[in-house]
DNA sequence: TTTACTGCAAATCTTTTGCATCAAC
DNA sequence: GTTGATGCAAAAGATTTGCAGTAAA
């Protein structure tokens, strides 16, 4: 339904950009859009193995570049030796603040997820994930 | 003067605990403490070379472990596929704040390099590093 | 039919490890 | 003289790349 939904709309987006919709691509759609969370392109292998087993894993790597690239997938560092995935529209947002000239900026959701992890592993600290809000200063106010 | 003290600290530090002072790891210390910003291995091996040619990359990461564990350096992952290294004595720090019990949690800098880069790369915006005060539940608080 | 996409194998790059030798204490 | 530290070579793990064959359009 929902989850259907968007993985058919980056399929969409796909062709319609002149990619090639391929099983092994639409095998690796799904396994990001069933991850609940953020997910590993070793992860994702697996995943599709299970059902296309002779599937490489340097296919893998090229879609999500190709994803990446197109700004249907984030990348995030969460600093275990190896990059996670998901999809962009997954996440929530947080914001910058201007402290010259007031303005708010939206910034993805993962772009905290290593401090968060960092905080609660050596800090035992469960950040409010509501209240990232960070000042400083905004393109045009630097200059 | 003062960046040798420092140094002759660190020196001083390990011969205390029992390790022994070789002149791999007083060069290895020696590029720490000329490294204004964070050094990787890879640069630390190679200002150690110049001085010492044959000294082993390995030994360097032996070291930066042992530095590590005795919590006398800190390791940053930036996120660019490698890790860098700083002294633990260099970073300012910052708070969590306990929005429960008002607890302040002092932590290193270093967490919020990567956050504050990425900022900067992607969203051009100049993170206050003053501001860096993040909201949460601490350990006795979270149960 | 065209050429983008894939699988495979091999290469890269960072970090780790086993082991025999060496040197700090 | 002990034994911890080192150099070397090889391994490990994640990601990338060259190339020839394959299949989506």
């Amino acid at each position: 339904m929902e989850k259907r939904k968007r993985a058919q709309g980056v399929n969409h987006a796909l062709r319609e950009l002149g990619y090639r919709l391929t099983p092994q691509r639409m095998l690796i759609l799904a396994a990001l859009r069933d991850s609940d969370d953020h997910i590993s392109a070793e992860e994702i292998h697996a995943r599709v193995r299970a059902k296309y087993p002779h599937v490489n894993i340097s296919t893998v790597y090229r879609t999500l570049e190709l994803l990446k690239s197109l700004g249907l997938v984030t990348e995030t560092d969460l600093g275990e030796g190896r990059v996670r995935y998901h999809f962009a529209a997954k996440g929530h947002h947080h914001h910058l603040i201007c402290e010259n000239c007031g303005a708010t900026i939206e910034v993805d959701e993962s772009l905290f997820l290593l401090l968060k992890r960092t905080l609660l592993k050596e800090y035992q600290f469960a950040a409010s994930i509501n209240h990232f809000a960070i000042f400083g200063r905004c393109e045009r106010c630097r200059g």
